[in-house]
Formats: C-alpha cells, structure tokens, sequence
DNA sequence: AAAAAATACAACCGCGACACC
DNA sequence: CGGTGTCGCGGTTGTATTTTT
C-alpha cells in the first residue's frame, strides 16, 4: 500500500502564481502566523495545496530574503561550501541569511557550474580537469597513495619532529590497530606539510580523520580538492569530523586554479590519521 | 524581424526524517 | 512499537526571458 499524497489534487490550482494569490498568502501568514502548512491554503482562500503554499512562502514572500543578485563574495563562498557539503543546499543556504536553498541551487546549476569548467574544474568533484592518470591507478592501496602525497615528519629538517609525533599520539585514544597511516608536524613545519598534500587523493582514500586545532597559520594545498564523491560517504567516527567537515570547521578559504590556499586555526601540532575501515 | 537555442528561475515531485497517536 | 501525517530536502521539470542565428 503506497503513501497517500500530501493533499488532494483534484481542484487545485498549479503553475505560477498570481499577484492576487500572493496577497492572500502573505496576508494570512502575517496576521497568523504558521501552524499548520495543510491548513494554510484552506484558510487563506487559496486553491492551493500546503506544500506549494509552503515553498511560495520561503522562496518568494518571506519578508527577509534578499531580492538583489547573489555576489561574487556569494558566489565563492558557494563553491567553498559546496565542496564541503556536496550538494546539501539547505546546509549551504544556512550560510547565507536572506538566501534560500532553491535560489542557490539554480545559481548553482545555471551560473557556478559554468564557472568552474572554465576554470577547468569539475563542479561535482571539485577536481582539475584533466586526463587520469593510469600510473596512479595501478598505485597499491590507500596507504601507498597517501603515503606519496603525504609527508612524514623526516621530510622536514626540524629536530623535534619525531618527538611530536610520539607526543601527540599519547594525546589520543584512538585505537592504533585501526591506523595505517601517522605524521604529525610542530609549529612552522606546515608549508612542507601542505606543499606535498594532495587532498583530493586524502579524501578519497581516507575514511576518516583525527584532528587538533590551536594555533593561528596560514597554509598552502597543491590541491584544489576537498569534497568528492567518494568523500560524501565518509562515515565520521565517534567523536571525530569528515574531511569535509573539519575543513569547513576551520574556515577555510578556497581559491580556484591550481592551487587552494587555506587560513585556518592550527594547533602547534598538526596530526593526521589515516584508517583503513 | 523571426525562429531557434540557450539561459534563468519558479515550481513540482518523490522520498526520507521526524513527530504524534 | 508500528502506522500515519506533515515537513523539509534535493532532483527535476516547465516556462518566461534573453541571446544567437
């Protein structure tokens, strides 16, 4: 037995509305609020069903939208959440007072998408463009891939990178069988760090990841990649973010082309973990 | 100037989540 | 605890407008 639909269709009107039924709409919920969106039509006088009164309202009559076009400003930070979140457009338009998740979306899909493959980046992975790399796929396993694009902590020339490492890890209680992959870096050592971190392959191949934030930096990825498909079915472990999340966390700040550059807040040890779940 | 194509955006549809009984 | 109703979300479609041919 399937679900009964939201309202009965027979009678009621659809497609554009009028000037006349704005009013009503807009009438109604301002001298009484909103109780019941089933109830809204029936008692405004429309012929409408709730669900069609409900979505005029947020996206078109709500007294705070915003009627002017969406910035460049807007625009950017679209496509830095968008590769957070994917296409979770209600979870963008959070983001943007006045702006709804409808009116991102069709930004999104007519203008945005346009932009990046000019740019030469895919809209949905947020990736460069480019032909793949055979040699790469015939790489082994997650921790061969990252372990590439990764640095360890000997890759800098610091003297106090082991015993960061073996610090933090006492810091944690993630259980050490899980993890294939380890580094952490101390203070000054994140522009080596990020130079040599291709986040797109992280993402893909990491399931999760442990973190720790502190102390304000400034860092640099090779990548322009957060968020990809892949990526989108990252199950955070307890107590832990996504990728997606925790670069949302951070207030990351994208620039498109060939490189992405980040401000975030970062504690002096930056830890990374890798799991293979 | 007219037709066709492209674009922008409003609106609809189906589904899942959640609350309530 | 299962059934039912409502809400909200994301994908998709429809249509008005603009641009191109």
């Amino acid at each position: 037995m399937g679900r009964q639909p939201c309202c009965d269709k027979v009678g009621l009107k659809r497609g554009p509305w009028t000037i006349d039924e704005d009013h009503k709409l807009l009438n109604f919920i301002l001298n009484n609020g909103i109780q019941c969106w089933k109830m809204v039509p029936k008692f405004a006088g429309l012929q409408r069903c709730g669900k069609s009164c409900r979505l005029r309202w947020i996206n078109y009559l709500r007294p705070d939208l915003k009627r002017e076009p969406l910035s460049e400003a807007e625009e950017n930070q679209i496509i830095q959440l968008h590769a957070c979140f994917g296409n979770r457009w209600s979870k963008i338009a959070s983001h943007f007072p006045g702006r709804t998740d409808n009116e991102i979306k069709n930004h999104w899909n007519t203008r945005i998408k346009k932009r990046l493959k000019l740019l030469g980046i895919d809209p949905l992975t947020h990736n460069p463009i480019e032909p793949l790399n055979l040699e790469n796929l015939e790489q082994k396993p997650d921790e061969t891939i990252i372990q590439s694009n990764m640095p360890t902590t000997h890759d800098h020339e610091t003297e106090n990178s082991s015993t960061s490492s073996e610090t933090k890890k006492t810091e944690t209680d993630i259980k050490t069988d899980d993890i294939t992959n380890d580094f952490s870096v101390v203070d000054n050592e994140y522009s080596n760090l990020c130079g040599n971190l291709d986040v797109d392959l992280l993402s893909n191949t990491t399931k999760t990841m442990s973190y720790s934030l502190e102390i304000a930096e400034s860092i640099n990825l090779s990548s322009a990649s957060v968020a990809t498909e892949s990526s989108s079915n990252v199950v955070p472990a307890e107590g832990q973010d996504s990728i997606q999340q925790w670069f949302y966390s951070v207030d990351s700040l994208f620039s498109y082309g060939t490189t992405m550059s980040i401000n975030m807040e970062l504690e002096k040890t930056f830890f990374w973990r890798n799991y293979n779940h």
